[in-house]
This record gives C-alpha cells, sequence and structure tokens, in this order.
DNA sequence: TTGAAAGCGCTAACAC
DNA sequence: GTGTTAGCGCTTTCAA
C-alpha cells in the first residue's frame, strides 16, 4: 500500500554529495558552496524528496509543533481562540494539533504521552481533569500553559479572562438600566463559574442589593439546562426577577427562549446578559446583550507565554487576565 | 527544561536484561519467561517508563494514529462526526489528531507532509483545496478518505450524505404543506450546494412548479449572508415566496430571523427548511424544521474505511451515501 | 528464551 | 566546504 519513501540518502547519492551536505542544504546552513546548494536542490526537486520527520524529530531537540488540548470539541470559542495561537504559532515556525480527550482522563493521559515523548514542544491546555499536584508536576518537566480553564497554586502560568470583573460589569450593568431583582444562572463547578459568581456578589453588594439564594440556579452550559432553569426562575419565584445574567451565552439564548415561551417579551419583561459573545449571541433572538472574550488574544498570549517556556526563558508573569468587555445588543433595555 | 527521560536502555539495565527483551515484554511477545516478563514490568513501573513513541514510529511501520483534516474548526457539525470517527478508531487501538489547514493550501501540503512522513497512517479529510489530479495521485500512494465533502472521479473513497435525495424530500415536504413559491438558499460552488440545489430542482419538478432563477439566492454558508439574502428574496420579488428552503442551519436561522425583522412570522408567512440538524436549529426561534444528517455514523463509516485501506483491503465500496432524514420542528406548518 | 546488532531517517560533532 | 560517523529510541532479525 505504502509508498517507498524517498530518503536523504537518495538525495546524497543522485546529487553525488554526503547526507550531511544535504542536511544542510535542508537546514540552511550557510557553510556550504553556492554551486553544491543548487546542485541538491535540484536533486530534492526531481525526486520530489520530503523530510522523514520522525528521523528529524528523533534526532533533533524540538519538533517545531504544539499540542493543543482539550476536553470536548463543542466549545463555541474555540475557532477564534485557535486562530490566535495559530498565527503566534507561524510566527515562530511552529505548527499545531488539536486533540481531543472527550472527557476521558486515560486519552488525557495518553495525549500527554505525546508531550512526554516529544513528539510535540508544549502543550496548551483548555480544561484538564489533572490533579493540582500533576499539573504542578508535569510543569515542572514540561512545557505547558493553561488557557481560559485554570488551576492556581501549582506554578502553572495561565491566560485566563478576568472572569470576577467580567460579571461584576455584567451586573452592575444591570443595575445602573434599573434592575434590583437580578437572577444568575451559573454552574455548581469549576473555578470559571465561582469567579462569576462572586463577581455577581459584589455588584450586587456595590449597589446596596441583598442576596437571594432563589435567584441563583445552576446549570452545564447547555442550551437545555438555560431552558429549564429560567422557566424554573419565572415560575417558582412570587416576586420574579427582571433580569438575569447568565455565565455563558449558550444558556442565555435558552433563556431567551425559554422566557418569550412563557408568554415573557425580552428585554422588557426579562433583560438578559450572556458572556462569551459567540456567534450565539448575534443570532439569538434577540440578539444578546454579552461580556465579549478577547478570544483570538487569549489565543495569541497563551503561545506566546508557551514559546517562551520552550526557550527555556520563564515567562515574565505566570499568570495573565485579559478584561471582558460589554457588548451591548437587544435583549436589555433601560428598565421602565 | 526538558526532563532527562527514561528510555529503554533504562529499563533493560534496571531489570538486568536487554532492550530487545524488554522491547519484547512491552510488545507482548509470548517467547520470555514469566519471571523475566514480571522483572521487566517491575522495572518499567519503578522507572515509570513510558515508551518513546518517535523511536518506535520510526522503526515500524504503522503509527497507530489517523488524521482528521479540515479546512475551518467552524464547523457545527464536527463534534458529533468526530465522536463517530473517535469511537471507531478507539475499537482499532488508533488515535486521532485534528488538524486544520485555516483554508490555506500551503498549510495543507504541509500538513498532508505528516501523512507522507509516516506520522499518521491515514487521513479522513472534510473537505480539501486538492485538484482531482493530486487527490488521484495521494490516494495511489496513502490511505484516505474524504468524508461529507468530496470529489467523484478520483478514485478516493468518500462517505457523505446523500445530498441531492435530502433536498428533493426537503422541498418534496414543502409542497406538501402546500407551498408553490419556494426560494431557496444555497451556494454558488462546492458539489455539496450543486447536488441540493438538483435535489430542489427535481422536486418542484415532480410537483409541476416551473423553476424562476428569482427565488434561488446563493450565500456562504454565513449567519450574516442567510440574513442579507432573506431580505432580498422578501423585498425584490412582486409575488414574494411563502417557504425557503436553505442549505444549512447557519443561513436558516439568519433567515427566520430577518424575517420575522421585517414583520413576517414564522412559519405562518415564511416557512423555513434547513439542513444538517445542528444545534443551532434547536435553539433557533421558532426551532427550525430541517434535514437531518447521520453525524456519528458518517465519521464512523468514514473511519471503516480508512482502517480498511491502511490494513490493505480495498474498501467493498469507495462511494457510500447516506440519506437524510427529516426532522419536522416549528418553523414549517401546513398552509393555510 | 534471550542477547547482540543492524538499521529506521535524520542531525551535528569532528575531521579533513 | 564537505565527508565520515555516532547516535536519537525503538523493533526485529539472527544466532546462541
Amino acid at each position: 500500500m505504502r509508498k517507498k519513501v524517498v530518503t536523504i540518502q537518495d538525495v546524497a547519492q543522485s546529487a553525488g554529495v554526503s547526507v550531511a551536505t544535504v542536511s544542510r542544504v535542508l537546514n540552511n546552513s550557510p557553510r556550504v558552496k553556492e554551486r553544491t546548494r543548487v546542485k541538491v536542490q535540484e536533486a530534492i526537486r526531481q525526486l520530489k524528496y520530503q523530510p522523514n520527520l520522525l528521523g528529524r524529530d528523533l534526532r533533533r531537540d524540538r519538533t517545531k509543533r504544539i499540542m493543543i488540548l482539550l476536553s470536548s470539541l463543542d466549545y463555541p470559542m474555540l475557532k477564534e481562540v485557535y486562530k490566535g495561537v495559530e498565527e503566534s504559532a507561524r510566527n515562530y515556525e511552529y505548527s499545531t494539533i488539536i486533540c481531543s480527550t472527550s472527557g476521558s482522563k486515560n486519552k488525557e493521559e495518553q495525549l500527554l504521552q505525546l508531550l512526554k515523548n516529544r513528539f510535540v514542544d508544549g502543550v496548551i491546555t483548555f480544561g484538564t481533569t489533572l490533579t493540582a499536584q500533576e499539573l504542578r508536576q508535569l510543569n515542572r518537566d514540561y512545557p505547558i500553559v493553561q488557557c481560559l480553564e485554570w488551576m492556581g497554586n501549582t506554578g502553572t502560568p495561565y491566560v485566563s479572562v478576568d472572569n470576577e470583573k467580567g460579571a461584576r460589569d455584567a451586573v452592575t450593568y444591570l443595575v445602573k438600566l434599573g434592575h434590583r431583582r437580578i437572577a444568575m444562572i451559573s454552574r455548581n463547578e469549576g473555578q470559571t463559574a465561582l469567579l462569576r459568581e462572586q463577581g455577581y456578589g459584589l455588584a450586587l453588594q456595590e449597589a446596596g442589593i441583598s442576596y437571594d439564594a432563589n435567584l441563583i440556579k445552576y446549570g452545564d452550559f447547555s442550551y437545555e439546562s438555560g431552558v429549564r432553569l429560567t422557566k424554573e426562575l419565572l415560575e417558582e419565584n412570587t416576586s420574579r426577577p427582571t433580569a438575569v445574567f447568565c455565565i455563558n451565552d449558550t444558556m442565555a439564548v435558552g433563556c431567551a427562549n425559554a422566557a418569550r415561551n412563557l408568554g415573557y417579551s425580552v428585554p422588557e419583561d426579562l433583560a438578559i446578559v450572556g458572556f462569551d459573545d459567540t456567534m450565539e449571541a448575534l443570532m439569538s433572538a434577540p440578539p444578546l446583550t454579552t461580556m465579549r472574550q478577547p478570544k483570538y488574544e487569549l489565543g495569541h498570549m497563551a503561545m506566546e507565554i508557551l514559546m517562551r517556556k520552550i526557550n527555556g526563558k520563564e515567562p515574565e508573569t505566570n499568570a495573565v487576565l485579559l478584561p471582558a468587555q460589554l457588548v451591548i445588543r437587544n435583549s436589555t433595555v433601560v428598565k421602565r
């Protein structure tokens, strides 16, 4: 099945030089006579030679490749974050491969193998099932950077959005519009959700609004949970909320649709603010007010830090938090 | 930076055997005395040895890895198709890496390098910029299967949905609901769009409805184009359409939102049928009637065929077309 | 049942 | 400037 592949030996023979010279030409070494270079390049072209990466990587100390490790491909911001990573990587002549763990711890270990086996020079993780202990260990031995989802106190660098400030800004905005009964659709696991909840709490506190546990619901980031929890919020509460802050756009769309289906209009009866600013927010009816994550920048920055680590320089800072930006659309309006 | 890695040599030394024996244990060779095997395994555990894949792959004829090659990560069906591929791959103890060309021909060549360099055993493509000639050549030398987007007459196997039949069923359904002025939002490039347009034409013909070029608009699969083209359809036509068939859900959501913003209600004033059955269709207001692609099966089948090729067996069939299934939701209703 | 040794394709230290 | 050669970590003959 597989074709006999042209090797560096074949090129050397064809060009009448040694393999070392061919290797020098391939790696743009300056100490090659112009005539020789041309001769070798001619042979390369004629034989359609392409270097075997396995051989090269085995010998070299670097593969010029990094891995993006994620738990699921179902990740609305992936495309843009990836673009940031990819464009930064390209500047260093690095290429990227994407691997999904599908949430399996086993699979994740297998993929981290690729790092330990020098199959890639470094890894950017988007959420991991590693324990703090494991992550600390891994970070000591290999270049690794966390993006978006992160664990602190492990010494592992991370690049994320300022979740607390973002949530606080979102809720403060709702307060400014005149809302006092502000609900939240959150998640009861993960650092991201926790920080956003803290931001929510802070904003309420600053506005002198007392905290009401009935107004907080916990979902799983899915559309369905947004729908279900909004129904609960609107049906359970004797004094129903006039606004909802959702910790992602997916649930916020569910919230908007559920509210309308119950006969409430958005934003007049219920104002909604999401988080992320994905296409979903734009495609929603009405388009959602949301906190925009600097997706491209997050990816770009993660790659920059990873390159520093790969090159053996400790990055100046181990923790980067970029600000989220309020994007006002039609799911919010000044309260009458 | 990088940790000194434990090699097979270290294990051999520690266990007091040769590297050959360690290799045999690693590969479950039967000709190893039980005592020796235990001794080696003990050493492996103690040293936390993990085989270097680069060395192994260089020596072996296979990597037990395949690549999924796509032009963009922004692919609403990716998650489910991938699941199909991944679960099939797992059965063969294969792992998968995903690589995006970002639409760059250059990048694509670079990635196909990984195949030619035995970095992966095979490739599943989701759309490629290769010419028919190049694809034919590649398919002759390496295991490769096309999924969803494909080129015929190259000898390269493909697994896709029956686009013509799917489109025909969608439009026939609209006809049955009583519609005669049925528009289409399509795309003016790519085989997929072409086949769906043919299906549309066939359905009209079967219903004795004459073809009206004004009712066909060409977008680029994006939400924005769905919005824009729907406006055109509703504003330009003196006799406006009562139904629209969109060749993907993304544009169909744009269609629904644009129609409502112009004061038309969906489905009463304008019925809409999408294609794909992604989350977008479910999250739309109203939820969209659409043609469901058998996403998981498409991925699974592609991987099965690829494995056959990797194992040197010519697949029984080079072309698999799975049926799309009509899913009726609230963007269509019997016409009054 | 085990070990010695060749060799996968490449790079780089060293010699000329 | 160029060639010779060792060796990256592994698998797999071949011989013992």
